[in-house]
DNA sequence: TTATTTCTGCAACATTGTTGCAGAATAATG
DNA sequence: CATTATTCTGCAACAATGTTGCAGAAATAA
């Protein structure tokens, strides 16, 4: 499925910062950050820039992945909609390149804490991913 | 073990804002944001509260609970020095009231993700707390 | 092609967090 | 207790993230 394409099936409009936003957290399972994307984009107002993220966060495009020293890192979502975030998946950063993966296991870890309700679940486990072991 | 104590045992030495953090950071096991600890101080420079949070964060007197909205939140550490810190816990985090609470429950956990060297892991859930649900 | 709706870019602003430096407070020494 | 050395505090200035209002420019609908 396309950027454009990928839109139109979330009521946005087809702009060229949301083509370009789209293209660089595309392919791969890999979160950006804001500064990141800033680099990647090139030439685009701050202010679109933030605004363009909380539009696509809203209709389920992309999400927050994580928040570190004042950045957030956002990816792709899966399958969401405006109506229907799931994002009970982890996050795992490398220490040493600073890449963050946005990885599905929320099957695998559900678990209960007494006398709460727990809603959502995030979790971000950091350590040395495989290309830095190496 | 009151708060002097725990300071000197820290290599810190014994000052109000210091003493102020740990008292309205004491007793519970609730995580405070910079905001709230900022209104809960009263009168102390903006300065002074971030170097004398990081101050207690290097000796293993509080840590950085969870970052939200670009706020951070601190609560106190379980038995950490400045060499060791084990801060594999979890953070619940009550979407009524607020409140941050902060859960040694590490040992029941612990998982691997194929390929990547896990290092530490941070698990935040979300939801309604006991008090809230009543 | 025109009209309507939405998005972009600019300016201004609020907030979090950092750095350098002089003066004040703490702790150690005699 | 007084003096000295060290560390902390508060001020000023700064950088970065993130937000809001508004006019003009794009994208969609008619």
């Amino acid at each position: 499925m396309n950027a454009a394409t990928t839109l139109k099936n979330h009521n946005l409009r087809v702009t060229k910062i949301r083509l370009a936003i789209l293209e660089s957290l595309g392919g791969s399972h890999q979160a950006k950050s804001y500064g990141e994307l800033q680099v990647a984009l090139g030439d685009f107002d701050r202010t679109t820039l933030y605004r363009t993220l909380l539009a696509l966060i809203e209709k389920g495009v992309i999400h927050k992945a994580l928040e570190e020293n004042g950045e957030s890192y956002y990816a792709l979502c899966g399958g969401c909609t405006t109506h229907a975030h799931a994002h009970d998946h982890i996050h795992f950063k490398c220490n040493d390149c600073g890449s963050v993966e946005c990885l599905n296991l929320s099957n695998e870890i559900g678990f209960t804490l007494p006398g709460v309700a727990i809603e959502s679940l995030e979790i971000t486990a950091k350590g040395t991913c495989e290309t830095c072991k190496a």
